[in-house]
DNA sequence: TTAACATATGAACATACATTCATATAATAG
DNA sequence: CTATTATATGAATGTATGTTCATATGTTAA
């Protein structure tokens, strides 16, 4: 198979028309790149932790590391994580920065991936 | 502050009865993971491309390969990782295996990531 | 200014993982 | 049976990534 063009298999195997289709319909390679990193921040078992506590109440990076048991730094490399995918905002007030998820549409994709692990 | 108790940071910076809430609203430690690990596989751009394809139509492994221009072997061993997680099911008919989507929450999931990349 | 504290980050290490190659398995045709 | 084809899989390799440690940055108070 791989690269080469099978006469055979493209007639019998590969159906050139629902190929052509298919392809027609495949997602551009960049939103494909995009929509694999977005979930792939979220395929960390400490960033889902993150996000499901910050989808009931804004925290403060040391009040996220207490309630998920995790060391301040950790907690802080995946924060920047979670920041640059968007998935989450933050503020300043003082010395404490606040988080909290970047919009409700993230509740709701985690939601929707408990959803499937809890049901089936 | 990492692991040690620190009567300051408890009062001031760390809210006791914030996290107290929080650790009881947690998500199980199983649960969480697994939902880490169902993003997991959604976090490869092969993956994502297969699954998007297969929202459209049931395709064969060789039809798949054909449209995401990925070789036989490369979209087998996805495709393996794809059923370990229930996102894909199959069936045979003859030599050629067919695979489609678990169920429509798939599918949900997908748009919903689409969504995310391609709003804001 | 200095001290204390909350958060961020660079480096290092260990682990996980995606692809390729070669080969195995399974099904059909002759 | 053998040959052919479709799919699966084990091993190897290069690359990516999560945590820890040490340290830096930024804010407030004295």
């Amino acid at each position: 198979m791989e690269k080469r063009e099978c006469a055979f298999c493209t007639e019998i195997c590969e159906h050139p028309q629902t190929i052509c289709q298919a392809k027609a319909e495949l997602l551009p390679e960049k939103i494909a790149q995009r929509v694999a990193e977005t979930f792939k921040v979220l395929g960390d078992i400490t960033r889902v932790k993150i996000l499901q506590v910050l989808s009931k109440r804004e925290l403060c990076v040391c009040d996220i590391s207490a309630v998920i048991g995790m060391g301040q730094s950790a907690v802080s490399h995946q924060l920047r994580t979670l920041r640059n995918a968007r998935l989450v905002k933050y503020r300043r007030e003082g010395k404490m920065v606040w988080y909290s998820l970047d919009d409700e549409h993230i509740a709701g994709l985690l939601a929707q991936g408990i959803e499937h692990v809890e049901h089936d």
